[in-house]
This record gives C-alpha cells, structure tokens and sequence, in this order.
DNA sequence: CGTGACCCTCCAGTCGCGTTGAAGGTGTTC
DNA sequence: GAACACCTTCAACGCGACTGGAGGGTCACG
C-alpha cells in the first residue's frame, strides 16, 4: 500500500454518487482542484471534497450551471462568504424559469389550440404535405417557443 | 447562362428564410430530397421545395423535431397522408410539454420556497461553503427538473 | 503467481441543430 | 476583362455536461 490517507476517488464517488469520469472531468474544467496524489499516483481527496461534490449536485438541482458553480466555489475558496452572490445568481435563475414556464405555456396553448382545430375539422387528404401543419402557423401565430426537451417515448 | 429553369438555393432561402447552409444541412441529413441540378452544378429547386421548407419551419415552431419531421415528409413523398401520424406527435409533444411545465412549476415553486428562506436568516458567513446551498436539498427536496435553457443575461 | 477490481492519461463521441470557413468554380454586370 | 456575388464541396466548430474506450499501471486477495 502506498501512501493512503485520504479517500481515493471510487470512494467519492460512491459517497456523493458522482461517478470517477465525471470527477476528473470536473476537475479538468477547473471546477473541482487538482487533489494530492498518492505516491502511485492516485487522486487523494478528503472530506471537504465530498463536501463540494454534494454542493455542486445540490447547486445543479436548483438550476445552476457547472461554470456559475465553479465560480462560487472559487469565491468561497478564497475565503469569501458567496452567499450574496448566490442569491443573485438564485433570482437570475427564478426570473429564467417563470420565463421559460410562460413560455411553453404560451406555447401549449398554441398546440392545444391547433390541436382541436385539426382534430374538428377532418384532414382534406390531399395532395402532397400534410395539411394540417402546412395550413397551420400564419394565423395561428405559433412563434418561436424553443421546447428545450425531446422525449416524449 | 446554363440549363437554369427553378429556383438556385439562394432565391429560396431569401423565400422561406432558411439559410442556404442550412437548406444543404437538410438534404445532407435527408430531410430534403437531393434536387436536380443545373448543368453548372448548382442546385434548382421547385415552390414544392419552397412549401416543404416552409412546412419544416411550421412544425418546428410546433415542436417538432427535425427528425420527426424527415419522416412526416417521408409518409407524405410515399403518397400517404401523414395527418393521422401528425396527430399522434402532436398529442405526445402536448403531454410533454404539459409534464415540462408541472415539472417546472415545482421547480420554481421549491426555489422559491428556499429563496425566501435564505433571505429571511442572514446567512451565517461561516467555514468553507455556502451554507445556503450547502444545506438545503436533503429537507428542501430539490429534484432533478434539468431546466434546460440558460440564458438570464 | 494469478485474477479481478481499481486507478491513470488521453482522446473521441454523444445529443440537436445548425454555423463558419477554406478552397475553388460559375454567372452577371460595368 | 475584371470585379463581385453566388454556387460547389468538405471539414471543423459551438453549446453543456458528460460518457466511453484504448492501453497501461497498481493493489488486494487467495
């Protein structure tokens, strides 16, 4: 055994549920510090580790992007206290998901609509395109509402 | 001048404002038919070029993937009328959109929640971390919403 | 001494939807 | 006949957050 104290990263990863790869990419991308290593030449990490780790995933769950992350946890390596920063950042994000919520509301509405209309009025089944859509959208006004996801299965 | 009846990709990019590159990303992925071509090479499209292109632009704005829409275009080249199939997607991409939105309203709903909490005790400027972050989630219950968009500039 | 689990680095690929650039041919106009 | 706009191809880049593989070293157990 080599030099050992400290928990190698399967360990962490096991603690926080984030898995190795994706640990050494955080710390590729700056987000995480380069760790001690061992004498052979494996990632040492302590406890304060496991601390940041679960930060990030918790971090990320309230919609914070790795780089937003990687700069609190910068701040707060510096020994600032980066709450006031955060709660800036937790309101930018507040404003963007009731954005993003009357948005794709806007836009069900629009679907919905289209929806019944073609459903009322059954399909011509003529020539070429689908008619539905291809009659659909200028006085509709479906605008431009960038779902975001694709993954109805 | 060359053999050069329809339309050279430039005119119908400035008719359906898809850029050219775009038009040729379409026919590369095989959501347009490769056109004829003049004798110089280039590509000469018909209106019926200048309709399905628009039709994409509609069911895009609709929600619909490029993909989805390649095999719409598929059904309606084969003769078949794709409105049944359009029908179909469009009622899964309303259901989807409409779990989008629950997820995000609880979403904004526990951000919220833990933004009024965080504002109401000052935070503690203690050790290392934001306590803020560091010690919500576990009783907060943030999930995994994946908000998609980051664009609160 | 062998086997399997773990670790390392580096590099490429994924997803969706394009955009941008280089290098070179064509078509129209002054 | 030169300038300029347009067309062609192929290839790479961009986003964000990973994920996987190749090829090789290390460690613990029996």
């Amino acid at each position: 055994m080599a030099t050992m104290n400290g928990l190698f990263i399967g360990a962490v990863a096991k603690m926080t549920g984030v898995p190795p790869p994706t640990i050494r990419y955080y710390e590729a991308i700056g987000l995480l510090a380069p760790p001690r290593r061992s004498s052979s030449g494996y990632r040492c990490y302590s406890e304060a580790t496991v601390d940041e780790l679960r930060f990030v995933r918790k971090a990320q769950a309230f919609g914070f992007s790795l780089e937003e992350i990687a700069e609190v946890l910068r701040l707060s390596r510096a020994g600032q206290a980066p709450c006031a920063h955060v709660l800036t950042l937790a309101h930018r994000h507040l404003a963007a998901v009731e954005d993003r919520i009357r948005l794709l509301q806007a836009f069900r509405g629009r679907l919905a609509v289209a929806l019944a209309k073609w459903e009322d009025s059954p399909p011509p089944s003529g020539s070429g395109l689908c008619r539905i859509i291809a009659e659909a959208g200028s006085d509709d006004g479906v605008g431009e509402p960038e779902p975001g996801s694709q993954e109805p299965g």
